[in-house]
DNA sequence: ACCTGAACACCGTTCAAGT
DNA sequence: ACCTGAACACCGTTCAAGT
């Protein structure tokens, strides 16, 4: 009875971003991303439509946030693994780290395909990645290799295809990524040091410095040329 | 002045399910897909928007029929090439085709999304997909090794994550794409070769038969087992 | 045979107004 | 501070009606 100020039984939590989220996370998992519209998010949440205004900025805000919810869970599954990943380990450590994240997002299947329509870039992706990016180091291989490497896992890393630093050759979008990364510095140690020395040897790149069509052919070859060892020992 | 039926010299050009589909591809390219939206189409062809209607079921018919006239478009340019592909050959013109087809693609950057949100298999992704399968063949792989190969390209062979064969379960999807492909078993030699073989090892199989997590970790090693061997020679 | 106008059920979103 | 009702500009789509 002396529990906040509502003047029922019925369970009368107050609405919040992270609320908001949750229930949206819900929603597509029940019926997909096409049942998510703000009117039946608000319904499911017992609430006006109009009313999620006041926790979330639009719609997009909404598919930002749910992007987010998700990885964070995966970074949550893929903090429990402990597994050696120096040396010739790297690659037990990635394999168990990307199974691990594909069995969460199997739960999420909507997933991938809202992450690639997403412009802005989800700090907890962006981590998972830094995450993933250490294990290479790990594994011996230079920023440069490492950075090939994770444009050959491609949609393999986290279940989606497009490329994750390809900002449609947008410059400010660059910039604005770049400062965002530098604001996390300390959260995205192996991002950072990859930036660093990018910049190191090419000092007027930012993060579109990759050629995609380079991307492509590397991560083509990488698979064609494993299919052809394989038919030669068969 | 005798032409047709026109009484202006507008170029009064009638509508059609063709030159719809057409100024569709011509509106997603130039706006994105989110700009393709039926009134807009229809503006663009100097029509109402319920004229559209009369020439195409509804809007998921027009994103069928787009993802088709791509396809199309690729097959035509990868008929084009003509590389030995028999034993060793195979990888030059596994990749030569793909990099076509990235190429024209390059050109409709909306078309992987919109194909992985399509149900209804278009018949020139298909047709595009039996030639890839052809390639593999002539390099002396099995119809077994074939398979895993195509979805170890998977998002490369046509520039989308989504495995083109996993109908999500559903076994009357399996049955009738499976009756489809059966009724275009002439344009389909190499597929239709691998469905047979399958059904001879496992009679119950339908298109359904590969499991999903069994192709990803095959995908996934491929990749993983390339890289360690970079790693080893650097 | 081909196209249209009016209408319906849905979107996301704004804004002034309620408590 | 938090929620809402009415309203707006957009969707896809139906259906009876025009030529």
């Amino acid at each position: 009875m002396a529990t906040q100020t509502q003047p029922r039984a019925g369970a009368r939590i107050p609405l919040s971003r992270d609320r908001v989220l949750r229930a949206a996370v819900g929603v597509a998992d029940e019926g997909g991303v096409e049942s998510l519209t703000m009117r039946h998010l608000a319904e499911v949440l017992g609430v006006e439509a109009m009313s999620l205004y006041y926790h979330v900025a639009n719609k997009d805000d909404v598919l930002d946030g749910i992007v987010d919810v998700v990885a964070e869970e995966i970074n949550d599954a893929v903090s429990q693994i402990v597994v050696p990943s120096k040396g010739a380990d790297w690659k037990k450590a990635v394999r168990e780290r990307i199974l691990s994240a594909r069995h969460v997002l199997l739960r999420h299947p909507w997933a991938p395909g809202v992450l690639e329509t997403r412009t802005n870039m989800s700090s907890a992706v962006v981590r998972y990645y830094d995450g993933l990016l250490g294990l290479l180091r790990d594994g011996g291989f230079s920023y440069d290799v490492a950075h090939h490497a994770l444009h050959a896992l491609g949609s393999r890393a986290l279940g989606f295809t497009q490329e994750l630093f390809d900002p449609d050759d947008n410059d400010a979008g660059d910039e604005a990524a770049t400062a965002m990364l530098e604001q996390m510095a300390d959260e995205l140690p192996y991002l950072i040091g990859m930036m660093r020395e990018v910049a190191h040897v090419d000092p007027d790149s930012t993060l579109g410095w990759c050629d995609d069509q380079v991307e492509f052919e590397f991560g083509l070859d990488l698979i064609l040329d494993g299919l052809d060892r394989l038919r030669a020992t068969s």
